[in-house]
RNA sequence: GGUCUCAUCGUCUAACGGUUAGGACACCAGGUUUUCAUCCUGGCAAUCGGGGUUCGAUUCCCCGUGAGAUCACCA
């Protein structure tokens, strides 16, 4: 019987968190759910100057609009609690004290301008800045108000990453790190490996800024005799231009933005997945349950991954289409909650819209589209005789010629049975009667009954219309054309 | 500057040392009785450079180059 897998998403509440932060979250999250094991979320709130209001609730209800559930954190009852490192100060405390007795914590004498003057020295130099360097000989007993170091014992490591496979350092990057600050807050280099440990964790997920600090915790396991967890360090992604690791400035937004638009949460997860990931196949399209089965962090890309939003476009239509249409009308809104339904669309009925909807499905890239792809279904727009003397098979007509045309089109199309089966037929055999091309036929009747530039197919929008509505714009149309 | 890492079409990526270097997005051109979209077909487009090892290198090694990360009482 091997250990429950368990992951952790282990974020600041320091900001909002972008898809960079989400990737980390989902793959810890796959893994979790691929062994049957626990993902747990865990705030790391202990730089009391950088917290944002907020932004626990931010990060909460992001893994929650995206589907990423947690078995434990800090709105949950779990076994290893608190999870919130604010919460979980004595826990810190105990194990420092823990290193203070074994000799491998020490307080730390210096104001930090003299610690700073010696970075300075080092860097003028041109010489990496270690601490440990200046090592106070006869360090004060730690009373709490002075920052406790670890002391540590440099020596070569090699290690190996999930990901990004074997490494190696030598002993000149091991220093003594701070593990309690003087505001009685531990570091995060201390935190999560105490809390890794407590919460039995067994899977460490976390981005590429924290490879170059794994020797110094590997050095901290050694002197608490813990054995490390896995690690897995994720590349990072990078903004649509540029090389630079992704960050709001670069225009990364907020995932509620994304959820906000109508943006599938299958398909969010599905294109950040595919940033870095692949099962090795020609498959593209992922439901989260083949995301799921799937996974494995072996096959995660080593290198950063550029964000195209072009690309989540794709896929976010492709699983649009694939939903069937009352789960799609479900996500669009309801007449209790319209959602992403244009205002005008008040006072029709779910049956209506949901024939709306039924032949936008496919053109449908996110739901904010909505208004723009359906406004006509609503309301009769004003005659726009724009649309015939731009559209390139039309204004070769005299407008009279179309006037007569519509006409003719009228009378058929009143004498129609409103279905696209029959009315489809009637167009059919206007093409005959008229003699007249499809572009030009079925353009103008189409310019007539929408009056837009773009629309569905003209029978099926006919039909869903209705007789009345369909006559009155053909109508409207006749009489702006009656120059 | 030290340390670590990475490097295939514009982008995301595939390829036990042997493939015409494959797929997808985007783009372009055709097709499906209108438009937009979908769908189908076709096209454009890549192994960073130089040395090795090998019968054979995108793949292994070395040196460059480029890119990223890190060197906080931030995480």
């Amino acid at each position: 019987m091997s250990t429950p897998v368990r992951t952790r998403f282990a974020p600041s509440p320091t900001g909002l968190i972008h898809v960079g932060g989400i990737r980390t979250a989902l793959f810890a999250w796959l893994l979790a759910k691929q062994h049957d094991g626990q993902f747990i979320l865990r705030l790391e709130d202990t730089d009391q100057k950088r917290e944002v209001k907020g932004a626990d609730q931010h990060i909460i209800d992001s893994l929650k609009a995206l589907g990423l559930t947690y078995d434990e954190g800090p709105d949950t009852n779990g076994a290893y609690g608190p999870y919130r490192q604010s919460e979980r100060l004595d826990i810190y405390k105990k194990w420092a004290q823990k290193l203070v007795e074994s000799d491998r914590a020490y307080a730390d004498p210096y104001t930090a301008d003299e610690v700073q003057a010696f970075r300075e020295t080092a860097k003028a130099t041109k010489q990496p800045f270690l601490y440990r360097n200046h090592r106070p000989e006869n360090p004060p007993a730690w009373d709490g108000s002075q920052p406790l170091r670890f002391k540590s014992s440099p020596q070569e490591y090699a290690w190996h990453d999930a990901v990004m496979g074997d490494l190696h350092t030598g002993p000149e990057v091991i220093d003594d790190f701070i593990l309690i600050k003087s505001d009685g807050f531990p570091t995060y280099n201390f935190a999560h490996i105490v809390d890794d440990a407590e919460m039995q964790i067994t899977h460490v997920i976390r981005g590429q800024e924290f490879i170059a600090s794994v020797p110094n915790y590997l050095n901290l396991y050694d002197a608490l005799g813990l054995t490390p967890p896995i690690l897995a360090t994720m590349p990072h992604i990078m903004a649509d231009s540029g090389n630079k690791k992704l960050s709001k400035r670069d225009g990364a937004k907020d995932v509620l933005d994304y959820i906000r638009e109508g943006f599938l949460p299958e398909a969010l997860l599905n294109f950040i997945a595919s940033l870095g990931w692949n099962d090795g196949t020609e498959q593209e399209v992922f439901t989260v349950q083949e995301l799921i089965e799937k996974f494995s962090l072996e096959r995660v890309q080593k290198s950063g991954a550029r964000f195209d939003e072009k690309r989540l476009l794709w896929l976010n239509g492709s699983h649009i289409r694939e939903l069937p249409l009352d789960d799609l009308y479900e996500l669009s809104g309801t007449l209790d909650d319209p959602k992403y339904w244009p205002l005008e669309s008040l006072g029709y009925s779910d049956d209506y819209r949901t024939q709306v909807l039924g032949l936008v499905q496919e053109r449908l890239k996110f739901l904010a589209e909505l208004p723009e792809l359906t406004n006509f279904f609503f309301v009769d727009l004003p005659v726009n005789l724009d649309l015939v003397h731009t559209h390139k098979q039309l204004k070769k007509f005299e407008l009279n010629e179309l006037k007569n045309l519509l006409e003719q089109a009228r009378e058929a199309i009143a004498n129609t049975e409103f279905n696209a089966t029959a009315l489809q037929e009637t167009l059919n055999g206007l093409l005959e009667s008229t003699g007249h091309k499809p572009a030009v036929l079925f353009s103008l009747i189409r310019i007539a009954t929408t009056q837009s530039p773009s629309s569905p197919s003209l029978a099926e929008s006919m039909a869903v219309l209705g007789r009345e509505v369909t006559l009155r714009r053909i109508d409207q149309q006749i009489s702006a054309l009656n120059v």
